[in-house]
DNA sequence: GTTCGTGCAAATACTTTGCACGTAT
DNA sequence: ATACGTGCAAAGTATTTGCACGAAC
C-alpha cells in the first residue's frame, strides 16, 4: 500500500527504540516493537484503527486497550508523536529526530495525512525566526509545526 | 482578563460576518452575533467551556448544543475556524481573514493557545515554498497552519 | 405558515480505566 | 516473588442528534 518511510536512521530503528526505552527504564515487549513496525512500515501517520488493521493483517493480536496504553508509553519514551488533523481521531507517527523533521499535507476532507519535507534553507531561516519569536513572548520553544491545509488528489 | 484582539477590521466585524451570511444564505441570529462578539473580545482561540462561561458571564442564555450547532455553521460560513492543540478539545477562533494571518504559540502541558504573528517577509518566503510544494505534490493549498510548541509562561 | 433555530435529554465516537490473569525480571 | 503488560468489558469525556417548541421570514 504505503512506501516505507525513507527514514533517518535506514535501517536500525529497532534499535534506537531500544535505547530510548532503556533510558527510560522502560520494556520494549513485542507488543511495543509490533506497533513501532507498523508505524515505521508507512510513509504517513495513523489512526489507531489502521494500526489495529495493519497489526491484524500481520497475524498478530493486538488489543486496542493495549495500543492505546502503549502509544502513551511510546509517546513518553520519545518513540512516537502524536499528529493532529482536521478531525478528532488521533494520528501517531515516530518521532520527529527518527523520522527525520518534516510536515504534513493535511487533507481537510477526508482528513489523511501525507509527509513532505521542505528546504532546509526556508527550515532554518524559519527556525531562527521562530526562536526569536518564542524568547520574546516568554515561551519556551521546542519543536514548530507546519502543516499545508487542502485538499487531497484523492478529495479533487 | 484578555486584552481585545487587534483585528484586520478594526471595528465593523459584525458587519463583514452579516455579508459572509448572507451570501450563504444563513441568518445572523442573535446568538450568533453573541458567539462572534465573544471570540473578537478574546486574544487566543477559545474552548467550549469558555465561549460558556463567557456568554453567560454576560447574562445571555446559551445551550452547549446550540453552541455546537452554530459553530457548524459559523465554519460553514467562513467566519470561524477550529484549532487543533495538543489535547482533544475543540478551540474556535475568528477565520484568519478576519484575525489578520497569524500563528500560535501552543503549550504542550496545558494546551493553551496564545496567537502570534511573524515577520512578513519570513511568511511570504514561506509561502511561495509551500505552494511550490503543494503543487508539486498534486494538492491543493488553502492555507497553511504554522504553530510553535513547547511550554507557555505558566508551565514552566 | 413554513422554514430555520433552540434547549433538553439521549445517543454516539473515541479514549481511558478496573480488574484478573499472564509474562518478564 | 514482584513488578509490569495484556485483554476484556465497563466507564469517561467531548461532541452530535432527535424531538418538541419557539422565532424569523
Amino acid at each position: 500500500m504505503a512506501k516505507k518511510h525513507p527514514n533517518k536512521l535506514s535501517g536500525d530503528v529497532h534499535g534506537e527504540v531500544a535505547r530510548r526505552f532503556i533510558k527510560h527504564d522502560q520494556r520494549y515487549t513485542s507488543q511495543r516493537r509490533l506497533i513501532v513496525t507498523v508505524l515505521s512500515a508507512s510513509d504517513r501517520p495513523l489512526m489507531i484503527q489502521q494500526m489495529l488493521k495493519r497489526s491484524s493483517d500481520a497475524k498478530k493480536v493486538l488489543a486496542q486497550s493495549s495500543l492505546y496504553r502503549n502509544l502513551v508509553v511510546l509517546e513518553a519514551v520519545g518513540v512516537v508523536q502524536r499528529i493532529f488533523s482536521t478531525d478528532d481521531v488521533a494520528r501517531y507517527e515516530l518521532n520527529d529526530d527518527i523520522l527525520g523533521h518534516h510536515h504534513h499535507l493535511v487533507c481537510s476532507k477526508c482528513g489523511d495525512i501525507r509527509d513532505v519535507r521542505i528546504p532546509d534553507s526556508i527550515e532554518s531561516s524559519l527556525d531562527s525566526t521562530l526562536t526569536k519569536i518564542a524568547k520574546h513572548s516568554g515561551f519556551q520553544l521546542d519543536q514548530h509545526r507546519l502543516d499545508l491545509i487542502g485538499r487531497c488528489s484523492r478529495c479533487v
